[in-house]
DNA sequence: CGCGCCTTTGAAGGAGCTCAATTTAGGTGG
DNA sequence: CCACCTAAATTGAGCTCCTTCAAAGGCGCG
């Protein structure tokens, strides 16, 4: 199945096609602000300009790609509400790696800006919104902001250092590191967003978090339980209770000496 | 002992302190203009605009940190000649990964530009030179001229892409194809700089290979031993001549029947 | 209620690590 | 110019952590 269009105005095609909801955004109502990209940091008068940028609101049905490698690059996605997972794929395509897992505040699709071509796939794991920022229009309007220009900048910054925390996981810690470090990176993120950071429901399957965590499906399932047995944590299925967030801490000292 | 400082002309102190080469630059004549980024995919009259970003040009002695972890972000770092890896560490500062080597043309520094400080250590592999390009001037002379708006975009972009390959390779390739790969990316990138693709010296020491891959020194000793019994390279200490491109290509199908 | 998917758990195997000894290259000073 | 010294690289043997293969358990949904 192709992956779904969505459009914006200056993009090919109509504007509003088949089941995606077409929403003109005010961003200065937006209860995300103070996390989205185009509104983070900006002053109220400059607020009133980001208006502008025209973003389209849609809805991605839980299992549905947003974009995917090889799709043409118009638009980020700021994520309204929801959870996303992004993805790179070997050649032959039978094994992929989980890049990142997306959520309310955050900025989709930066990959696609160098080559004009999306790089990896990137699909809803529940049913979710995105607001589509034009690209285009978004480089226009961030010449007149230079402030929105600096956020844009630090926001793709961001994307590289959040990587490299990623290659250092990957590269050099155990799987119960690698473990607490996800949970524990997942806690600070509802947090966040005003979301409990003890208890939350992950939206990822188990062979999801093993495929970020470069683990197989059976360690990441075993750690839960060895976690759970050490009174780390509580959980039942997809649900998480963080019940001792020092220990998980202490526990990715427990990779060498 | 303390990074170097490169000054640019609107960095506090003095604009060309102690033992650091400064020296007025011309982008239109530079040997790497096809590579680097200020340069790249920019007309004539653009290249003459370029010419103001007052690249300072600095020696890095090997050895010798050109940032680390902490220090105030202040520039991008053109890579003019020479060799740099940069690496991550854990809080402990006893495991570190190597995020990237980084040839003549590549730009460093990126990770700052998020926090306004450097996220990680980048370290020259051999006697080296960058110019120091002064963010705050490349973000005005961005503004006037839009073809380096975008090419500043792709760049950043390109660093997204790169680091999703790496995370692949961390998470998903055994050692041997974590090694290929490796090898073909330099051989690759030395082609593209119209050095030999097939016979060219490493920079980095086994340490650092297997600290990029994921792996141990060891482990990666052994895998150049062994492809060079299969007849794919020869790997004396650090030159490296490749016999069997396809080969190696066909090491990365081995992870996986 | 039964089917499918996700998850858990067990037992055995193997890829890469650890520890340790040896070889080699490069730099330095006599 | 050679002997020495140190850092890097190689190689071996045994071990560990994670994987593989297999089976059973549980939750959601038609």
């Amino acid at each position: 199945m192709p992956s779904r269009r969505i459009a914006t105005d200056d993009a090919a095609g109509a504007p509003n096609a088949g089941n995606i909801a077409h929403i003109e955004t005010r961003c200065s109502t937006c209860n995300l602000r103070e996390l989205c990209l185009p509104c983070c940091g900006l002053s109220r008068s400059e607020m009133d300009v980001a208006n502008r940028v025209v973003l389209n609101r849609a809805r991605v049905p839980h299992g549905e790609t947003l974009y995917r490698t090889g799709d043409r690059f118009t638009s980020l996605y700021a994520v309204r509400d929801g959870f996303f997972k992004s993805t790179v794929q070997l050649e032959d395509g039978r094994r992929d790696q989980v890049t990142g897992f997306s959520m309310p505040g955050e900025v989709l699709g930066m990959d696609g800006i160098a080559t004009e071509c999306h790089t990896c796939n990137t699909i809803a794991l529940e049913d979710s919104e995105v607001c589509a920022i034009s690209f285009v229009r978004l480089q226009l309007l961030a010449h007149e902001v230079p402030n929105l220009q600096r956020q844009f900048h630090k926001l793709m910054s961001s994307e590289i250092v959040r990587e490299n925390g990623v290659m250092l996981l990957l590269g050099r810690m155990n799987a119960e590191e690698r473990l607490a470090m996800f949970l524990l990176n997942l806690s600070q993120r509802f947090a966040a967003r005003g979301c409990s950071p003890t208890e939350f429901d992950m939206r990822m399957t188990r062979e999801e978090v093993s495929a970020y965590l470069g683990l197989k499906m059976e360690t990441v399932s075993r750690l839960f339980s060895q976690f759970q047995q050490e009174g780390l944590i509580v959980a039942q299925r997809r649900f998480i209770r963080i019940l001792d967030g020092a220990g998980l801490r202490r526990v990715m000292g427990r990779g060498l000496g």
